[in-house]
RNA sequence: GCCAAGGUGGCAGAGUUCGGCCUAACGCAGCGGCCUGCAGAGCCGCCCAUCGCCGGUUCAAAUCCGGCCCUUGGCUCCA
């Protein structure tokens, strides 16, 4: 059973076939820093991870880079509100992003470059393309020119002609074709070109755009372009030919289009091998973005579901499909991780059980753990299909509510199957938290709910049960869920 | 207008690459039952889909081909 991806570069789904047959180099374009993120990047976030894990758990050795576009007139429009220069905003930026991320329990990739820091890079891949002929310097700007690259629409396919005219007005007039694209600009950012990206709050756009940045090259003193610093930090982490290059559909065209004729004319080499895109988180039929102001932070969202549900919520929809939030679509996932979670908490209890060690067979239980292993594989190998992965943990946890609600002693090597099959793909794979640390305040906290309950249950045997509901509701109030079973009742910590 | 991806039950969402195991997965909501002092959880069962429309190929199509309608995304910073 091999690896298929669907590469946008060729629309199929094909075989994974990485350079190297044990080493993976990933690629994600991150996100600017200019806003909070928001639930719709933690969905290319976390499917990314995903990725990364599934390929890790194939066996490969995964080098995963994902950058930060600090530098970008969407960041200078947020001086006064969130730092008094650009390099300010954008730091406040970096950290909430990463502050989201573990939020997330994201894999951390290896490195996170940022565009500051690889000016050097960017001048010296600029340098090459005008010396090869493929860029050409007007008024200290500088241009890739689209017409010198053959390929270039082969990601989107694009026809040159009927390509709009990219940049702006001013840009236009220095430009040998409409579609030619900025590797370099001439002195800082124009005032005008921040306006409509400024909140309330921020400087004004004159002050603000003193504060951005900008860098000496053979050109002149500038910033370097929109497109450029994924393709020289990608080819400066990760080589000249990377494995899987992931993004947000909405990058598609122009900015992926845009790295391909870069890098490939610079290098001569093919950029990426496989082209992912995730699709777009939609609300209410149209896509979550902070330009049109109908976002949920992954800061807010994982404040008030927690990151399993938020996980299992992202998960719930393969990436290469459009998903949607809303209130269904949320509570959905509410339901779903804790049907998981409490199907391994139980498989967990029943192989502590002592009547565990007795010995049962159960064949069906055992077939389910087979099949539950086998379903996952398939599914994650079909393109990371995360919904049918989901389906074959459910499916496994059914299995063992089956096996715990009939027999009276249970298989405890088929339990025990079952616990390290969900760890490990549920855990390991999937990202989420099955397998809790039991630390010295959980322990109390935990003495102390069983002593409540052992109070209800003595209330329970004498009858009075309005008190022991009473018990019930406030334990419960503090956040534990009470099941009362033929054993006695069980609780879980929320 | 151009490029791309989609249209599957009340909701959500797999399956379409390689046509048959799809009388269409997992789930949410709803209904009935078991269990229970009650509730929840769990279990069992049920309900709801001729898979956008029209035509074609085939012994056989959600899956292939043609046409049409609609939605979303991109063509401007955007995961």
């Amino acid at each position: 059973m091999t690896l298929r991806v669907t590469n946008t570069l060729t629309g199929e789904r094909e075989a994974f076939e990485p350079r190297d047959p044990d080493s993976v180099l990933l690629y994600y374009c991150g996100l600017t820093t200019s806003d909070p993120a928001h639930l719709g990047h933690a969905r290319g976030w976390v499917h990314v991870d995903v990725m990364h894990r599934w390929l890790a758990h194939l066996g490969y050795d995964v080098r995963h880079v994902e950058n930060f576009t600090d530098v970008n007139e969407k960041i200078v429009a947020r001086v006064g509100e969130d730092g008094e220069s650009e390099a300010d905003v954008a730091r406040h930026y970096v950290q909430s992003v990463i502050d989201d991320m573990r939020a997330l329990n994201l894999r951390r990739a290896e490195v996170y470059p940022r565009v500051s820091e690889h000016v050097p890079e960017i001048v010296a891949m600029v340098e090459t393309l005008i010396e090869k002929g493929y860029a050409y310097e007007a008024n200290g700007s500088v241009y890739f020119d689209v017409t010198t690259f053959e390929e270039y629409g082969k990601l989107s396919n694009q026809q040159l002609d009927e390509i709009e005219a990219q940049g702006d007005p001013d840009e236009q007039s220095e430009k040998r074709n409409p579609a030619d694209f900025a590797l370099w600009k001439a002195g800082g950012v124009d005032p005008a070109a921040i306006e409509d990206h400024q909140h309330e709050g921020a400087s004004p756009p004159e002050a603000a755009c003193e504060s951005a940045q900008t860098w000496d090259s053979p050109w002149s003193e500038g910033r370097p372009g929109w497109h450029i610093e994924c393709s020289a930090m990608s080819t400066t982490h990760l080589g000249e030919t990377i494995d899987i290059h992931v993004g947000g559909q909405d990058l598609v065209f122009p900015h992926h289009e845009n790295e391909i004729a870069q890098s490939e004319a610079a290098t001569g080499q093919q950029f990426a091998r496989h082209w992912l895109h995730v699709r777009l988180l939609e609300t209410k039929g149209e896509k979550m973005s902070s330009s049109l102001g109908n976002f949920f932070t992954v800061e807010a969202a994982v404040d008030e579901y927690g990151t399993d549900v938020v996980r299992t919520f992202l998960l719930s929809t393969a990436y290469h499909n459009s998903a949607v939030y809303s209130e269904a679509t949320i509570d959905e996932a509410i339901e779903r991780w804790e049907t998981l979670e409490r199907g391994y908490e139980r498989a967990v209890r029943a192989c502590d059980d002592v009547d565990a060690y007795a010995t049962v067979e159960d064949d069906t239980l055992r077939t389910a753990v087979t099949t539950a292993r086998e379903h996952f594989e398939t599914a994650m190998n079909d393109d990371f299909n995360t919904r049918e992965a989901l389906a074959a943990l459910t499916e496994l946890v059914g299995a063992v509510n089956v096996h715990v609600d009939e027999q009276s002693s249970f298989d405890y090597r088929a339990l025990r199957e079952v616990v390290e099959t969900i760890e490990e793909l549920g855990g390991g794979v999937l990202g989420l938290s099955f397998g809790y640390s039991e630390d010295g305040d959980v322990s109390v906290a935990e003495d102390l709910v069983e002593l409540l309950l052992d109070v209800r249950e003595a209330e329970r045997a004498a009858g009075n049960y309005e008190r022991a509901d009473e018990l019930r509701d406030e334990v419960e109030s503090l956040g534990v869920e009470v099941q009362d079973t033929d054993d006695g009742p069980t609780y879980r910590l929320g």
